[in-house]
DNA sequence: GTCTATAAGAAGATAGAC
DNA sequence: GTCTATCTTCTTATAGAC
């Protein structure tokens, strides 16, 4: 890995663990093991870094989400799969704890990933409901809200968690949401069920 | 209002808006209008400031939540009124918040307030649901996973909401979580139902 | 490309006068 | 109780040598 690029996976653990405001360059410098004057070399400054960690936090986010929304199996064994993914919760979300940081909100560019990868979720996480909805294995009201609310849950998830010090909580809250999904599937679809659970 | 409730409550703001990492001693000066030497009269230091501040913010989220769990009305009127609640969406949850503050979640003493309250509003809100059960107005297989759910959607409609820019997000993840659990309504309760809409 | 030197300003206080 | 002075360390760079 060459000197630019731990510049750049170094922003995107400090941003994870501390946020923008709580990153200085020093840290950077320090955990990559680049000096000050190869750290201004490479980047003009904190925003830029930042801008590079951030862009690759969010397509590696949308990375894992697209594999598991593309998988095979019911639209339902989908979503639960992202629910229930692997996730390394007492750190947090690391695209969705930058919400949290005021000068993330106020720079259009750095927001901007954060922004588009939310959106790209929700809207993606919409039409496997809507597609579940067509084909009968679901009955849902609106597709929309109910993508929103799964959304949700996995970053609130990460918030109760991380107050709690637990990741068991997390899992508890996929749990409750998953059991309220359940109830709005279809017994007809049931016996196509691939996990033969029902 | 004296100088050293004005710090407090400018404290509690700074940190809404910024977090504790983000809040220095200085900020805190020039907006509640007391001197350097005013502040540390009062208080030793950022964190003991911080501290009142941040147990008054969650002993309101807790005042606010009980009166919305012990209205009048059905189980399922109370917790609507709880997730419908008017908020400021796009400042995010003044408690929620602290959870992604390194420095919040690393010193005991900052962090326990944190912890819980977010304890208590889950567990009043399963207790809620349990009565649901009880009395035959909600079929839910487990309450505390549908309380913790119910929490982290509300958590969740934050981060998206600003990650979106917009509080109609919010509003639209508690149109989703409220259409899930309407499905698990007891058709045989609706005859009861005080606000009449069944 | 990387290193060292330098620097203005903020962060987070302490000391002592009033 | 409040104010001003002082202090150390950190922040976020810039300049110029190697």
């Amino acid at each position: 890995m060459d000197t630019r690029e731990k510049l750049i996976e170094s922003t995107r653990e400090l941003l994870w663990e501390r946020g923008y405001v709580g990153t200085s360059p020093k840290a950077i410098q320090e955990r990559s093991g680049a000096g000050q004057g190869s750290m201004y070399h490479h980047f003009s400054g904190k925003p830029e870094l930042a801008l590079a960690a951030i862009t690759r936090s969010a397509e590696d986010m949308r990375e894992r989400a697209n594999a598991e929304f593309t998988a095979r199996g019911t639209v339902l064994a989908r979503i639960t799969a992202y629910l229930r993914r692997e996730r390394e919760v007492l750190k947090g979300c690391p695209v969705g704890r930058l919400t949290q940081d005021p000068e993330v909100m106020a720079d259009p560019a750095l927001r901007r990933p954060v922004e588009e990868t939310f959106a790209w979720v929700t809207t993606r996480l919409s039409s496997l409901l809507a597609e579940g909805v067509r084909t009968g294995e679901l009955t849902i009201p609106d597709p929309a809200a109910t993508a929103t609310a799964l959304v949700a849950v996995v970053q609130g998830g990460y918030v109760l968690a991380r107050a709690e010090g637990s990741a068991q909580v997390h899992a508890r809250a996929m749990d409750g949401i998953l059991a309220l999904l359940a109830a709005a599937k279809n017994p007809a679809a049931a016996t196509t069920d691939p996990e033969g659970k029902s």
